[in-house]
DNA sequence: CGGCCATGTTAAGTAAACTTTACATAAAAA
DNA sequence: TTTTTATGTAAAGTTTACTTAACATGGCCG
Protein backbone atom coordinates (compact mmCIF):
# COMPACT_ATOMS: atom_id res chain seq x y z
CA UNK A 1 0.00 0.00 0.00
CA UNK A 2 1.28 3.55 -0.86
CA UNK A 3 0.34 6.58 0.68
CA UNK A 4 0.24 10.45 -0.40
CA UNK A 5 0.87 11.42 2.86
CA UNK A 6 4.25 13.26 2.59
CA UNK A 7 2.89 14.98 -0.78
CA UNK A 8 -0.35 16.60 0.68
CA UNK A 9 1.70 17.52 3.55
CA UNK A 10 3.87 19.72 1.53
CA UNK A 11 0.80 20.54 0.24
CA UNK A 12 -0.80 22.15 2.78
CA UNK A 13 2.77 23.71 4.07
CA UNK A 14 2.44 21.63 6.87
CA UNK A 15 5.60 20.07 8.96
CA UNK A 16 5.81 16.21 10.57
CA UNK A 17 5.79 17.87 13.98
CA UNK A 18 2.04 19.48 13.17
CA UNK A 19 0.86 16.59 11.47
CA UNK A 20 1.44 14.71 14.18
CA UNK A 21 0.14 16.80 16.42
CA UNK A 22 -3.06 17.22 14.89
CA UNK A 23 -3.37 13.70 14.68
CA UNK A 24 -2.37 13.00 18.31
CA UNK A 25 0.55 10.76 17.21
CA UNK A 26 4.18 11.14 17.25
CA UNK A 27 6.56 12.52 14.91
CA UNK A 28 8.02 8.45 14.44
CA UNK A 29 4.60 7.17 13.46
CA UNK A 30 4.49 10.04 10.93
CA UNK A 31 8.07 9.51 9.26
CA UNK A 32 7.27 5.73 9.30
CA UNK A 33 3.77 6.21 7.17
CA UNK A 34 5.86 8.49 4.76
CA UNK A 35 8.73 6.47 4.55
CA UNK A 36 6.48 3.12 3.94
CA UNK A 37 7.61 1.51 7.72
CA UNK A 38 3.83 0.69 8.33
CA UNK A 39 0.34 1.22 7.56
CA UNK A 40 -1.62 3.31 9.93
CA UNK A 41 -4.77 1.59 11.30
CA UNK A 42 -7.66 2.83 10.13
CA UNK A 43 -8.21 5.23 12.69
CA UNK A 44 -5.41 6.84 12.04
CA UNK A 45 -5.75 6.63 8.49
CA UNK A 46 -9.59 8.27 8.96
CA UNK A 47 -7.40 11.04 11.22
CA UNK A 48 -5.33 12.08 8.10
CA UNK A 49 -7.79 11.75 5.84
CA UNK A 50 -10.05 14.29 7.46
CA UNK A 51 -6.94 16.54 8.03
CA UNK A 52 -6.56 16.73 4.34
CA UNK A 53 -10.10 16.59 3.58
CA UNK A 54 -10.18 13.65 1.91
CA UNK A 55 -11.48 10.14 1.87
CA UNK A 56 -9.66 7.18 3.18
CA UNK A 57 -9.07 5.98 -0.24
CA UNK A 58 -7.84 9.35 -1.70
CA UNK A 59 -4.95 9.24 0.61
CA UNK A 60 -4.31 5.88 0.74
CA UNK A 61 -3.49 3.72 -2.37
CA UNK A 62 -4.14 -0.15 -2.34
CA UNK A 63 -2.58 -1.59 -5.07
CA UNK A 64 -3.57 -5.52 -5.73
CA UNK A 65 -2.42 -6.91 -2.17
CA UNK B 1 -16.00 2.98 15.36
CA UNK B 2 -18.97 1.04 14.11
CA UNK B 3 -19.04 -1.02 11.32
CA UNK B 4 -21.83 -2.69 9.21
CA UNK B 5 -20.13 -6.07 8.58
CA UNK B 6 -22.82 -8.25 10.14
CA UNK B 7 -25.41 -6.32 8.52
CA UNK B 8 -23.54 -6.51 4.72
CA UNK B 9 -22.65 -10.16 5.03
CA UNK B 10 -26.30 -11.09 5.86
CA UNK B 11 -27.65 -9.27 3.02
CA UNK B 12 -25.24 -11.19 0.52
CA UNK B 13 -26.17 -14.18 2.88
CA UNK B 14 -22.71 -15.07 3.37
CA UNK B 15 -21.70 -17.03 6.43
CA UNK B 16 -18.51 -15.63 8.41
CA UNK B 17 -16.54 -18.54 7.65
CA UNK B 18 -17.37 -17.56 3.66
CA UNK B 19 -16.66 -13.96 4.20
CA UNK B 20 -13.33 -14.67 6.33
CA UNK B 21 -11.69 -16.96 3.73
CA UNK B 22 -12.70 -14.16 0.90
CA UNK B 23 -10.83 -12.03 2.85
CA UNK B 24 -8.18 -14.45 4.24
CA UNK B 25 -8.58 -14.19 7.95
CA UNK B 26 -9.91 -16.11 10.60
CA UNK B 27 -13.42 -16.21 11.30
CA UNK B 28 -12.05 -15.41 15.11
CA UNK B 29 -11.05 -12.35 12.99
CA UNK B 30 -14.47 -11.94 11.55
CA UNK B 31 -16.43 -12.56 14.76
CA UNK B 32 -14.11 -10.18 16.87
CA UNK B 33 -15.03 -7.14 14.23
CA UNK B 34 -18.48 -7.94 14.29
CA UNK B 35 -18.72 -7.93 17.72
CA UNK B 36 -16.94 -5.15 17.81
CA UNK B 37 -13.95 -6.14 20.37
CA UNK B 38 -11.46 -4.63 17.74
CA UNK B 39 -10.68 -2.66 14.72
CA UNK B 40 -9.60 -4.25 11.58
CA UNK B 41 -6.12 -3.18 9.74
CA UNK B 42 -6.57 -0.51 6.94
CA UNK B 43 -5.90 -3.66 4.41
CA UNK B 44 -8.73 -6.00 5.87
CA UNK B 45 -11.22 -2.53 5.91
CA UNK B 46 -10.03 -2.73 2.50
CA UNK B 47 -10.74 -6.01 1.39
CA UNK B 48 -13.80 -5.88 3.01
CA UNK B 49 -14.96 -2.96 1.77
CA UNK B 50 -14.06 -4.35 -1.44
CA UNK B 51 -16.14 -7.37 -1.07
CA UNK B 52 -19.22 -5.83 -0.37
CA UNK B 53 -18.69 -3.20 -3.40
CA UNK B 54 -18.41 -0.32 -1.13
CA UNK B 55 -16.08 2.28 -0.06
CA UNK B 56 -14.06 2.14 3.59
CA UNK B 57 -16.21 4.74 4.86
CA UNK B 58 -19.72 3.12 3.95
CA UNK B 59 -18.85 0.02 6.08
CA UNK B 60 -16.94 1.47 8.91
CA UNK B 61 -18.44 4.13 10.76
CA UNK B 62 -16.35 7.18 12.58
CA UNK B 63 -18.07 8.85 15.01
CA UNK B 64 -16.32 11.42 16.92
CA UNK B 65 -13.16 10.09 18.95
C1' DC C 1 31.14 30.10 11.79
C1' DG C 2 27.44 28.49 15.19
C1' DG C 3 22.87 27.29 16.21
C1' DC C 4 18.30 26.02 15.06
C1' DC C 5 14.87 23.58 12.30
C1' DA C 6 13.05 19.79 9.75
C1' DT C 7 13.89 15.28 8.68
C1' DG C 8 15.73 10.76 9.43
C1' DT C 9 17.81 6.45 11.93
C1' DT C 10 18.08 3.00 15.61
C1' DA C 11 16.60 0.39 19.34
C1' DA C 12 13.77 -1.18 23.08
C1' DG C 13 9.21 -1.31 24.94
C1' DT C 14 3.91 -1.36 25.02
C1' DA C 15 -0.54 -2.01 22.86
C1' DA C 16 -3.54 -3.65 19.48
C1' DA C 17 -4.58 -6.75 15.49
C1' DC C 18 -4.68 -11.36 14.15
C1' DT C 19 -3.88 -16.64 14.69
C1' DT C 20 -4.54 -21.11 16.63
C1' DT C 21 -6.86 -24.38 19.30
C1' DA C 22 -10.40 -26.03 22.04
C1' DC C 23 -14.87 -26.01 23.64
C1' DA C 24 -20.09 -24.40 24.04
C1' DT C 25 -24.80 -23.76 22.23
C1' DA C 26 -28.96 -23.14 19.55
C1' DA C 27 -31.31 -24.22 15.39
C1' DA C 28 -31.97 -26.88 11.36
C1' DA C 29 -31.53 -31.21 9.07
C1' DA C 30 -31.14 -36.21 8.79
C1' DT D 1 -32.99 -38.19 18.71
C1' DT D 2 -28.52 -37.59 16.79
C1' DT D 3 -25.76 -34.87 13.66
C1' DT D 4 -24.48 -30.89 11.35
C1' DT D 5 -24.20 -25.89 10.66
C1' DA D 6 -23.53 -21.25 12.15
C1' DT D 7 -22.24 -18.51 15.75
C1' DG D 8 -19.91 -17.46 19.98
C1' DT D 9 -16.29 -17.54 24.06
C1' DA D 10 -11.75 -18.04 26.12
C1' DA D 11 -6.84 -18.18 26.40
C1' DA D 12 -2.19 -18.08 24.86
C1' DG D 13 0.97 -16.81 21.23
C1' DT D 14 2.85 -14.01 17.13
C1' DT D 15 3.05 -9.88 14.40
C1' DT D 16 2.41 -5.15 13.52
C1' DA D 17 1.28 -0.39 14.96
C1' DC D 18 2.71 3.05 17.87
C1' DT D 19 5.68 5.26 21.75
C1' DT D 20 9.82 6.94 23.89
C1' DA D 21 14.28 8.45 23.85
C1' DA D 22 18.68 9.36 22.03
C1' DC D 23 21.44 10.71 18.41
C1' DA D 24 22.76 12.19 13.29
C1' DT D 25 22.58 15.36 9.24
C1' DG D 26 21.77 18.94 5.84
C1' DG D 27 19.89 23.54 5.07
C1' DC D 28 19.07 28.01 6.48
C1' DC D 29 19.58 32.22 9.23
C1' DG D 30 21.87 35.00 12.54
Amino acid sequence: MKNRIQELRREKHMTQEELASLCKVTRQTIISLENGRYNPSILLAHKIAKIFGLSIEEVFIFEEE
